[in-house]
This record gives structure tokens, sequence and C-alpha cells, in this order.
DNA sequence: TTGGCCATTGCAGCCCGTGCAACGCAGGGT
DNA sequence: ACCCTGCGTTGCACGGGCTGCAATGGCCAA
């Protein structure tokens, strides 16, 4: 839209992929030198990037503390820091917390595997936070996506590919439109390898005081670790889990009283919508 | 420098006190309306921004994602990580690592403090990943200009306030002076109080190939657990990381190198000096 | 239905971003 | 010592695109 702007972004993006002298910088989003110097003034004016001793710019800290205060505003995330600790100490498996950013799922936090990282046991590189990934492809996006109007949906899949990252990824919006329909009469969502294939994930909602979900839980397991009958056998956890951080999300501080009511809690919810 | 990026990183900026509508963006910066919109869907269209439902704007994923990118591809933080880790180990107190940004230290690492984080011994909301510091206030920025040429220190701290802080704050560039001739005769550096009133640090360089300090490393502790020349017993514990860490990040650039030489030639790690 | 509020759009004016070309400077080759 | 090449930096004239005003449209509440 802002020609300008839009450059400078670009060439900011461009820096994330390792530092560049000012015509490297120039040459990767094609324009003249002396504009690229100019953007990469401003940039540097507001700590954004930063020029190294050799005149090379690279990211500054600028972007750092920004990244660092949005990430502490989302108060989502600290509320349900003890939960996803907790569960990753009972089971060991990785525990993710991310929310919908248009038709891509945003990673807010992670508690990674306890058991030894060997290579099979890795979940690859997708789940840092900060990551994102496409909604439709993992348990995480899809118990969001459960939770949008037919509308929101409709306008998040325009244009969206369903691209086959897993032979057992889904391929169209119908085979997304029937696998949100169980998710949302179930209440939480599976992915049996179709983002990683070799990854298991179970996933389920954090509700905000309206009742919509506005983040979503999620423990993940290597195959070899964890088949999804055994994975499901963590969902009354999960649920537990997603239920007490809805609670004290919603305002209600009480900190977790789940354990009481744990051993009651069973795969069967109330559908949302 | 460039007007409108200009803006659009203030506006960007703005967004990370809280969300913000549309007006109250424009009004943030003291543009018409429009102007904003312009400037909000570009950060929008590159991910910058997110536009949630009520159609307020908060930063978006990109930011996280660049910022992420940026801290792993700092190869001194994923280096020293394990002696980090080692250090804290052994004493429990909080450990940093952070490199000089123009006057400023810019918290790459930390590792927190082992002992119940009672409010006594909390360190402050100073030192998280991404944060920066006034380098004169602390060990670590003053361990890292005693670094630089007297050229350099003197374009570094022009127009360089030294607010008090605390009451043992450095409160000129004459005091900070003399402070760095010993730093440089002793190879490492002591806060007593200078930043954060009730806490003590101490801080040795981490040395690049060509022997200048590419990042510092610290220990910090509340005085109430430990005085400054307890601090100083552990001296010796850091100078060896250090080392230890420079060796490894000077010695042999990856690990990687000798199992694949072919390839390392194409990954720059030109000496650029 | 009306009114108010806010996001959005169209548009004319002119600011300022752009790219060219020239300059300064450092490093390396002869 | 010289030149020469490569890169960062500066000055400048042109016109593209940014700006702010005003009008429109959509939503909610009274």
């Amino acid at each position: 839209m802002s020609q300008t702007v839009d450059r400078a972004l670009t060439i900011l993006a461009s820096l994330g992929e390792g530092p560049a002298s000012l015509e490297q910088a120039a040459g990767r989003i094609g324009v003249h030198k002396s504009t690229a110097l100019r953007l990469l003034r401003t940039l540097e004016e507001h700590g954004f990037v930063h020029r190294q001793s050799d005149h090379r710019y690279r990211l500054g800290g600028r972007l750092f503390s920004l990244a660092q205060q949005a990430l502490e505003g989302i108060d989502v995330r600290q509320v349900s820091a003890p939960y996803l600790a907790s569960l990753n100490e009972r089971y060991g498996h990785t525990v993710h917390l991310a929310v919908l950013e248009g038709a891509e799922v945003l990673f807010l936090d992670k508690v990674d595997a306890r058991y030894p990282s060997g290579s099979d046991s890795w979940l690859g590189p997708a789940s840092r936070i900060g990551k994102r990934a496409p909604a439709a492809a993992t348990a995480l996006g899809k118990v969001l996506l459960a939770d949008l109007s037919e509308d929101q949906l409709a306008l998040t899949l325009e244009d969206q590919e369903f691209p086959a990252r897993t032979p057992r990824s889904l391929r169209s919006a119908d085979e997304l439109r029937a696998e949100l329909t169980a998710v949302r009469r179930q209440g939480w969502s599976l992915d049996q390898g179709e983002y990683e294939e070799a990854v298991n994930c179970v996933a389920a909602p954090i509700q905000g005081i309206d009742g919509t979900a506005i983040a979503a839980c999620a423990i993940s397991a290597p195959v070899r670790l964890a088949s999804v009958s055994e994975l499901s056998r963590l969902l009354p956890e999960l649920l537990c889990t997603v239920e007490a951080v809805s609670l004290a999300y919603g305002g209600s501080p009480t900190p977790r009283w789940c354990e009481n009511r744990c051993g009651a809690k069973h795969a069967v919810r109330a559908s949302h919508t």
C-alpha cells in the first residue's frame, strides 16, 4: 500500500536471513543504493537495524524488545504458563500454546519435551516461539478454526492452499470443513502426522470470557513415543488444563483447583458454538 | 530520515504499549487517520501488525518470527549457552549474556537464578532477553565499553546522559573513563548496585577471533544473597567460562566444518576486518 | 428511524522519496 | 608511489506517491 514502508519492511525481512552490506541490501529488494541507504538509516534511528563495525547491517535490538514487550502483553501466555509447565512435567511431552492469526497459527509459548532429544524425538524446527504454521495442517489450528463462524471461516480460507505436507494432510476446504465439524462436536482436535509426518498432536481450545476460543493448547509427541491412542489417553488432562486456564483467564484468579476435578473429567464436552 | 518509514516505525512502537484503534494509533503519532490507515495496512500486509476482530491493531506474528530468527542467527549465543547454564548450575545466580549496541547493552540470553524467587531475590524486569540497558550503568556494559578505542568511545558517549539510577551510579563521562581504565587493567568489571540498587554483578568479556570483545557474560545476584566480595570469589569461574567460550567461538567457527569442507566454503564466514 | 462514531475512500496539491551522477575513501595490485 | 576498483555517501532535479480534507458507508445504541 505504501511503497516506502513496503520497501523498508522488505529490507528488514531480508536482514532476517543474515547481515548484509548496503549494496547487498539494495540488491535484495531491487532499489538504488541511495534509496536503501535512507531506508536503512531510518530503520537504524529506530533501532530496528544495527550497523556493525564492518559497515554491514543486521537486525537491531529494538526488534527484540518490541517482540518481548508484545509477548509480555499477551496475558493468556502469562496465565497459562504454569499450567503448560505442569502438563509437561507430568508426561514429558512437548506442550504448545498458540493463537490464530489469519489462516496461520502463531506459537506463543512452548515447553520442550523432557525426554532426551535424540534425532527421533525432535519435533522439527516448526514450533519455536514466534514461528507460524498453516492452521489447517495442525491440531492447534483446527481447534481454533472450528471456533470461527462460517463467514469468518470462509473469509479466512479464501485463497488458501492445502499443500500435501505429508500423506495425511487435508487437501481441500471441504475436507477441512468435515474435520472441523467433528472437532466442534468433540471439543478437541487431533493431528495424526498431518503436519510433520512423525509427530502426533492433540489440541484443545482455551476460551475467553465470551466463550470464544482465544488460544489453544496442544500436546505433541513423536509417533515413536506415543501413538494416537496413547496420546488420546492424555485428553482428560489436557481438557482439564484448558478449562483451568480458561477459568483463570476469564476472571476468577483461582489457581489450579484443576486437580480436584480432573478425575471426574472425561472426554465428553458440550459442543460450543 | 524518511518521513513515511519513520511514522510507520513510530506507530509500530506505539503498538508495543498495547493494541489501538485506528483513531488512537493516528492520535498517538499525530497524523491524519487516513495516513495511519495506509501505514497500518502496509504493516499488516507484512505481518508486523495484526488486526483483531474488534478492528483494533496489535503487534503481529512477523515481529516474533523475525526476532526469533535474528536470535538464532547470533552464533555467540548458541556457543555460550551451555557454559552459561553450567555457571548457573554451580552457583545458582542469574547469568547474562549481552552485546554492545551503541551506548546500550542488549541482553541476548539469560539463565534465571535457581533459588526460590521471593520478592527480595528478583533481579527486576530489566534483564529479559531483548531488553536493553545503558551500558555505563552495568557491569556488562562497562566491560564492553572498555574494549572500545578512545575514538569509538568518544563517539559512543556523545550526547549520553548519566542519570542517577541509584546513589552509586556513575554520573559523568570522566567517572566512566576512570572506571574503564581500571576495568581494562583487571579484565573484568563490577557493578555494585549502580544499576539496580539491590543487585551486584560481575562481568567479563568474551573475545572474538581478533581479540576484540564481541559479547560479555555476567553473574548477577541480589546484595542480600551475595556481597561484592562473595561475588568476587566467583571471578575465577567466570573468567574460566568466558575464556572457554572465547576459545569455542574463535577456534573453530562451526563444528560441521571438518565433516563437510565443500559446503563450508560457501557458508560465508568472511573475515571482514 | 435517527444520530453519533468510526473506518474507509476519492481526490487535488505538493511534499518528499527516488535514482542518477559525482565525490571521498580505503584496500590491493603493479 | 601510483592507479584503480569497489563501496559508502552526498547533492540535486524530477515526478511519483504520500498527505490531509471532506464525503461516504457501516455499525451500534438510543
